[in-house]
DNA sequence: GTGTTTGCAAAGCATTTGCACAAGT
DNA sequence: ACTTGTGCAAATGCTTTGCAAACAC
């Protein structure tokens, strides 16, 4: 799940730096939310951390995600039907999410940041944050549905 | 809260169009959430629907926004702790969000639509909607925020 | 007249909160 | 030791659903 593995100790620092204690429910969810790239929903971030700690509940985890989120470590990304998914790529990026299985396909571009730039400056719009999302099909399910029919 | 309003026959045209029976408050909803520019909430278009028809229930609004979503008129923004807004913009666009106010004011820019086609092509992925966000502070609550300090 | 839609109230979910106990510093 | 965090269960708030009466066609 997580290629690009945060150090306990790195997570640690971070969180006692902020003056939060780091527990191990604590440190283990911050390793999945800022490392995994999938973008995992609440529940998949819940069950991750079951593997090593079974007994976290899911008001840990979600206490967690806030501090996170109030720290700008990771963004929150709302979708219908309360899907949550959690983004840890603060960068202008573009998320490819693919509408039939749910997959969320990042695409750094540099001309995403110029775009915003040039928005934001004419209609004189501090920006603090920025989402772009594109909905369709993904090319694995896309080949997927051309050999069905 | 409407500058473009559609009128009721077109409305209940199309309603037909697709089946649907044209009863007064579906004509009602379907009038605000095509026609605002505001991106209003579930709430505040049922607010406005029981001006004119005030024995309206949120379940009614519901439902017919759920038609016109899945007619493709209307696109569902999501936000977080469950604030939800609908767009009738399903045009490549940008949405400055100000997270003071809440205004969402639309930016319609020709790069938008490029770097949406470049980026799709590039991943074989095909394309069905978009939402392009930017979060931040408008001019107007800039100027409020600069008064103050 | 027939099938759909409405409006109410109840149910369903995701998320948050209160609180006693446990754990980090 | 003191304070903060955990985990459970209950509470909250948005959204959906079931159903009888009302309505569109």
């Amino acid at each position: 799940m997580q290629d690009q593995l945060k150090s306990d100790a790195v997570i640690i620092q971070a969180l006692r730096n902020k003056g939060y204690k780091a527990t191990p429910q604590r440190i283990s969810v911050c390793k999945i939310a800022l490392s995994s790239k999938e973008h995992p929903s609440v529940q998949k971030i819940c069950k991750e951390v079951k593997k090593t700690h079974p007994t976290v509940s899911l008001a840990t985890v979600y206490t967690t995600l806030r501090l996170l989120k109030e720290s700008s470590l990771i963004q929150e990304l709302n979708f219908p039907q309360g899907q949550t998914r959690f983004d840890p790529n603060l960068e202008p990026h573009i998320n490819l999410v693919c509408i039939h299985c749910g997959r969320i396909m990042d695409v750094n571009d540099s001309e995403a940041k110029e775009l915003i730039n040039k928005v934001t400056k004419k209609a004189k719009f501090t920006p603090k944050a920025q989402r772009i999302d594109i909905y369709g099909v993904c090319q694995h399910c896309s080949k997927i549905d051309n050999a069905k029919s």
